[in-house]
Order: structure tokens, then C-alpha cells, then sequence
RNA sequence: GGCGGAGUAGCUCAGCUGGUUAGAGCGGCGGAAUCAUAAUCCGUAGGUCGGGGGUUCAAGUCCCUCCUCCGCUACCA
């Protein structure tokens, strides 16, 4: 196996079914993982849901149940929603887990042992009915000279027993950390913030509850469950068997990458560091915020009702075309919008008849006229050699480099500049006339660019993984040759000489006809 | 208010440490071809690079200022 990499996803608040946000994330901490494996590296993946803390318990106590079923129900529409869209995970962690409850506690301790948590007193606006407390500037006027909670219920000052964080304490060694790894947190405007906003001033931070019990128990302390970012930041380390001392953990921690929305990049890249560094242990290597989704534009809610549900886009335009439409169209790391509209658009140029369509014109070209053997190769020209050179600069160069550096649309215009250059190749050899002047160059022609389809399909895998497979499949690529390292071994002449035949292939990408109607 | 980011062809955006006629994709237009999912290929589009001022032999690319939009400015998951 080759060098260990690990990466995860944020683990989702299932208050509510996964929507096309989640996705996003997930299917974008899939294509890099899949290429990571693509490239070699012994790859594990992470993802799965943050089930603790005052909202599940106010939703269970809504809908009657208990927060336990409740969690457990929920998680399950976001695994299915990784399932559904292809996502490779290796662990899908679930923090009401007990092997989650002990590397919480574990980490809690080893935070105690190092002097940085101590007892003291919480004081705020605190509102009984809707159990949370409200900062000062937050209140708002009750019309009879007196303040209440932007709900509108009533607050009163309220003095509450809380374990601290001494966060305060990492403020220098944080930002040395900013400073001599600006790769740590990207991209470069989240990190700005988060200097400017450490730079400010870190306070202690409360980090239990006693006002509710559903969450991790504070050893030693009860009537105390964790605050609920503590647990859920330690499941990456659960994940891999802390505290114990396993194989995972000597070979994952620190993870390579945290993918993660742009609006929890504080719990990441400051608090998340600092418990880390007060438990001895390694920080992760990079911290990414990505962007958020826009419906045409605007921001999604479930107020105003545009919320879109994953599996409602994978069925009506194929789970690959909607993780190629994600990651070609959205600029990783910036806001994206999306409408069905620009997703049929983009499949239906890049798949359906750039791509999908160079692989249907030549296999059913070499099915019809050769009966499906493949040609043989007899001695090439210059303009294979070109193309050749084309291929491998941007698959084995271009590709991994923009990929590596998370600039994943990148990666994938420079897959599309060869799959441009196959389709200008063919129109220049034109095989259809060399069959009548010129059968031998025909062949050559027609096996350069079967060969040149079978390296497009690998290099392009990770976005779309059951398409990729499906054409490797029909094409009978032998399963050693899919990757980045062996995608230009001489797999062809062997399988030339088996006798392989390709069957008529049926279009991998039918184009998407939307109806009229614009609306929703 | 403070800090940070953005404003480039109809649309979505590239443009690193300043330097030949400002680029790509999509759309549009004009050709070619007919193997293929009416798919492909070639050519084309002449946009004051948000406004104004400045530095420089030379500025989307640096400085100042103004306008517009956005993000962050802690205990909410």
C-alpha cells in the first residue's frame, strides 16, 4: 500500500433530512478520495452525523420520541444519501456510538491532565423556553422597557456551573500555526479571518452543559454532559480507535484533510487545534472550507422553501452527472449555483456529447466494421504521437497537480482540453474514409484513440465512478491498468490479441431534455 | 465601525511575483464533415477589465479615493 491518507467530511446535524449542502460536501470529499486511491495512497474516509446537543432533544421531544431513536433514524436518510450518490466511505461514525463516548471522555482527560479545563460559572441572558442563552446585543426591546429573546420569550440573567476551556492559553501557538502553515487553513480569505478573528482576543471557553443530559458525560463531573462541538470534533480521532493505541491511529493521525462548510471553519481551525495541541496530539494537516450551494443564486431555506433534496437531483439527472455538474461547474472553495437548468447544460456539453459520445462514435465504429475485435496497431504517425502527448499531459500532469491542490473544476477542464483533442483527432484521421483508402491507418487510428477513451475514463473515475466503471467494463480494461501509475501500460496489444470484443455500446450519458417548465 | 474578499465579453468565470494585438467554456453567428447520443470539427464574437486620480518606459495586474455586493467580528447546532 502506498502513503496513508486521510480525509473526512464534517459529521452532519441530522435535525433534518440531508439536503443538496450535504451532498455537495460529501460527494466533494468522495472525488478527492477516490483519486487519492487513484493516485496510490492508502486511503480512509470519514464521514457521518454530530447527534448530540439541545436541538435533537427539542426535535425528539416534538415528534415524541426519544433523541436515541430519533438519532438513529435521521443518521439513516444520511447514509443512505452516501450510498445513493456513490460516497466511499470507510466509516460512517455516529456520535451517540459508545466506542464515540470513550474517545470523547479519553480526550476530555487528557485536557484536564495537561491543567487547561476548570470549574466555574457560566452567566447570561438565558431563556428557560427556548433553553439557550442569548448575548446581550442580541435581546430585543419588549415593548414595556425590558428585554426578551429574539423569539420573543422571555430571558432572565442566569448563573449556570460550566467547565471551561483554557483557549486563551493557545492564542500565541495558534497563530504560529496560521503563520508557518498557511496550508493548514484554506482557502487563503478563511484563513485571513480566523487570524483577524484570533488576533482579537481568544477567552476561555465553556465547554459542558448542565441544563440538558443528551451528549457525552463529563468524567467525573455529573450533572455535566459536553459541550457539544468537544465530541464532535473528536470523532476524527474515533474513528481511528482513540485513545487506544491502534494501527489506525498510527498510520491516519493526523488526518491529511478536514473537509468542511465554510460556516464551522472556527470550530476547525481554532478550537479544534487547541484541544488537540492541549491532548498532545499532532493537528491536522489541512483544514478546507468550502463554499455553499445557492439556488440560482439564492441562499437555500427551509423558510422560503427552494431546499433541494439530493436524491430528487440524482433521479432526475443520474447521480454522475450531478457530481460532475458540482465539482465542474462550482469553483471549490467559492459559493456555487446551481439550477436544473445549468446541470442538464453541463452534462449534456461535457458528458453526453463531448465524452459520451467520443466513446460511442468510436466503439460502435469498431463494433460495426470490425465485428468488435479490436485493431491491431501498425506503426504510429506523428498525429498519434501528438495526441498521445496531449493525454498524458493533462491526465498524468495537469489533472493530479490541480487535484492534489484541491482545485478540482481545474482538474476537470483540463480532463475536458483532452477530451477535446480525441474528438478534433478523429475529425482530422476521419477512420470512416481511411476504411476506404487506407484500412491498415484506420486501425492504428481507431485502436490510438480506444486507447485514449480507456485513459479518459481512469483519470476521470473519481467524479464519475459507475460511469467510468461501466465504460472500463465494456471495454474490457483489466483492473490493474485503472489507476494514475498504470494508465499508460501496455494493456492493448495483449487484449487485442485475446480475442476481446467490444459489444455495441449503448450511449453512457443520454442527453437531458428538460421540460418547459422553469419554475421551481 | 474594524478586518478581509469580490466587481473582466450576453452568461459562468481564468488571468502568478506589472510588459507583445485582455483569455477559456457556454450561448449566438458562419463554414466543414457525416463515424456518432441532430452529437463532432474549424472560424468568428471587437469587452472603456466598477468610477476617478496617481506611480511607471509599461497596469485588470501596484498606490490613493469613491460606488456596489459579500464574508468575518465566539459559545448556535
Amino acid at each position: 500500500m502506498g502513503e496513508p491518507y486521510y480525509i473526512t467530511t464534517a459529521i452532519s446535524y441530522p435535525n433534518g433530512r440531508p439536503h443538496i449542502g450535504h451532498a455537495y460536501e460529501a460527494i466533494a470529499a468522495d472525488v478527492i478520495a477516490r483519486f487519492q486511491r487513484l493516485n496510490g495512497r492508502d486511503v480512509r474516509f470519514q464521514t457521518g452525523t454530530d447527534v448530540h446537543g439541545l436541538k435533537m432533544l427539542q426535535k425528539a421531544r416534538e415528534l415524541d420520541t426519544t433523541p436515541r431513536a430519533l438519532a438513529d433514524e435521521m443518521s439513516q436518510y444520511f447514509k443512505d444519501m452516501c450510498d445513493r450518490l456513490d460516497v466511499s466511505y470507510d466509516r460512517f461514525i455516529q456520535t451517540s456510538e459508545d466506542d464515540h463516548h470513550r474517545a470523547s471522555q479519553a480526550i476530555w482527560k487528557a485536557m484536564e491532565a495537561n491543567g487547561d479545563l476548570y470549574l466555574d460559572r457560566y452567566e447570561g441572558w438565558y431563556s428557560v423556553r427556548d433553553e439557550a442563552y442569548y448575548a446581550e446585543d442580541e435581546l430585543v426591546d419588549d415593548g414595556q422597557g425590558g428585554k426578551q429573546s429574539p423569539q420573543g420569550t422571555p430571558v432572565e440573567w442566569t448563573v449556570e456551573e460550566s467547565w471551561f476551556f483554557k483557549l486563551d492559553a493557545y492564542q500565541d501557538k495558534l497563530l504560529a500555526l496560521y503563520d508557518e502553515h498557511p496550508e493548514f487553513l484554506q482557502p487563503d480569505t478563511r484563513r485571513n479571518e480566523i487570524v483577524s478573528f484570533v488576533k482579537s482576543g481568544l477567552r476561555p471557553l465553556s465547554i459542558s452543559r448542565t441544563s440538558f443530559d443528551w451528549g457525552v458525560k463529563v468524567p467525573g463531573s455529573d450533572g455535566h454532559v459536553m459541550y457539544v462541538w468537544v465530541d464532535a470534533l473528536t470523532n476524527y480521532l474515533t474513528g481511528l480507535g482513540y485513545p487506544d493505541d491502534t494501527e489506525l491511529m498510527a498510520k491516519h493521525w493526523p488526518a491529511d484533510l478536514h473537509l468542511i462548510g465554510k460556516d464551522i471553519v472556527r470550530f476547525h481551525a481554532v478550537y479544534w487545534p487547541a484541544f488537540l495541541m492541549s491532548a498532545n496530539l499532532p493537528v491536522p494537516k489541512q483544514v478546507f472550507g468550502h463554499g455553499f450551494l445557492l439556488n440560482k443564486g439564492e441562499k437555500m431555506s427551509k423558510s422560503v422553501g427552494n431546499v433541494v433534496d439530493p436524491f430528487a437531483l440524482a433521479d432526475a439527472f443520474g447521480v454522475d452527472q450531478l457530481r460532475y455538474f458540482l465539482l465542474r461547474e462550482v469553483s471549490f472553495g467559492q459559493d456555487g449555483s446551481y439550477s436544473p437548468q445549468a446541470i442538464a447544460m453541463r452534462s449534456n456539453a461535457d458528458l453526453s456529447n463531448s465524452f459520451g459520445n467520443l466513446a460511442q462514435r468510436i466503439l460502435s465504429f469498431i463494433a460495426k466494421n470490425l465485428d468488435g475485435y479490436l485493431p491491431a496497431i501498425r506503426g504510429h504517425q506523428p498525429a498519434d504521437a501528438a495526441l498521445f502527448e496531449v493525454l498524458t499531459d493533462a491526465l498524468q500532469t495537469e489533472m493530479p497537480k490541480a487535484f492534489e491542490e484541491l482545485s478540482l473544476s481545474q482538474g476537470i477542464e483540463a480532463w475536458m482540453r483532452a477530451v477535446f483533442a480525441c474528438n478534433a483527432y478523429v475529425d482530422e484521421q476521419a477512420p470512416w474514409a481511411l476504411k476506404k483508402t487506407d484500412p491498415e491507418r484506420m486501425e492504428t487510428v481507431l485502436a490510438t484513440l480506444y486507447i485514449a477513451i480507456a485513459q479518459l475514463s481512469i483519470a476521470i473515475s473519481p467524479v464519475i465512478p459507475s460511469s467510468a466503471k461501466a465504460l472500463l467494463d465494456h471495454m474490457g480494461v483489466p483492473d490493474e491498468v485503472r489507476s494514475l501509475g498504470a494508465m499508460g501500460s501496455h494493456w492493448y496489444s495483449p487484449l487485442a490479441e485475446s480475442d476481446y470484443q467490444v459489444g455495441v455500446p449503448k450511449p453512457l450519458f443520454p442527453r437531458i431534455d428538460l421540460p418547459a417548465e422553469d419554475a421551481e
